[in-house]
DNA sequence: TCCATAGATAGACTGGTGTCTATTCATCAG
DNA sequence: CTGATGAATAGACACCAGTCTATCTATGGA
């Protein structure tokens, strides 16, 4: 699994990726890209997800496994995942009849970063 | 004005506030606190008025002051400002005719940890 | 080859949200 | 007291987003 290593980078890496965005007056093209990403966190389903990919036991997990804890139907959790994944909060890897995703650490320090 | 010294907190505040939300399974009742939170966020315009605000000359700004550069109807930032003061993440104080808010750095650290 | 199963897609329905204009409320100047 | 102005509220309208059922696609086992 190469998850860890994917590119190497300094610890610092928040610092040189993404500028603070609310220490200076935002752009509104810089700010509706921003609204769009907030926009994907603001489901509570997908923070369940996001909130159960990350904390699986390998920093993984399939959709079999979601489905359930989170209370709805499979087509939901699918269309919910989709969305995580345009936004490049997750990324989702097809290992036979299994889908399995995994959170992408470093778009959620951009967002996190943008609160600066 | 008495903006800086509200409360006196240590300057890791955010370690004693509250938790990282997706290293753990979130409950369902917190991750639609979460989410109602983003969800306030997920607009541009108040985006913009965020970053207006904390980016002013003393961090505070009047709501006249916002209007005409974010290209909206008063009306409208009216609404944002109250959405955005109603979810905690800046207050206003009304001196004479003018209401001047300023952002709640406290809440938006929240914000940012909860994505940890 | 055929069937069972994991996951994605399609389409419909409903509720919520951003925007506007019109109006109201509050504060100060004269 | 009265008129002007900064800001909030009310109500209407259009559009988007979350959910479901039904269906389709793809993979592996027998």
């Amino acid at each position: 699994m190469e998850t860890t290593v994917r590119k190497r980078r300094p610890v610092n890496a928040e610092q040189e990726c993404c500028p603070a965005a609310l220490a200076t007056p935002l752009a509104e093209t810089r700010a509706t890209a921003l609204a769009s990403d907030f926009a994907v966190l603001a489901d509570p389903v997908r923070l369940r997800l996001l909130s159960l990919i990350a904390s699986a036991p390998d920093g993984e997990a399939c959709v079999c496994e979601l489905v359930e804890p989170l209370g709805r139907s499979q087509p939901t959790v699918s269309h919910h995942l989709k969305i995580l994944a345009e936004a490049g909060l997750i990324e989702g890897e097809k290992r036979g009849r299994w889908v399995w995703y995994r959170p992408v650490a470093r778009r959620l320090a951009e967002l996190r970063r943008a609160l600066d």
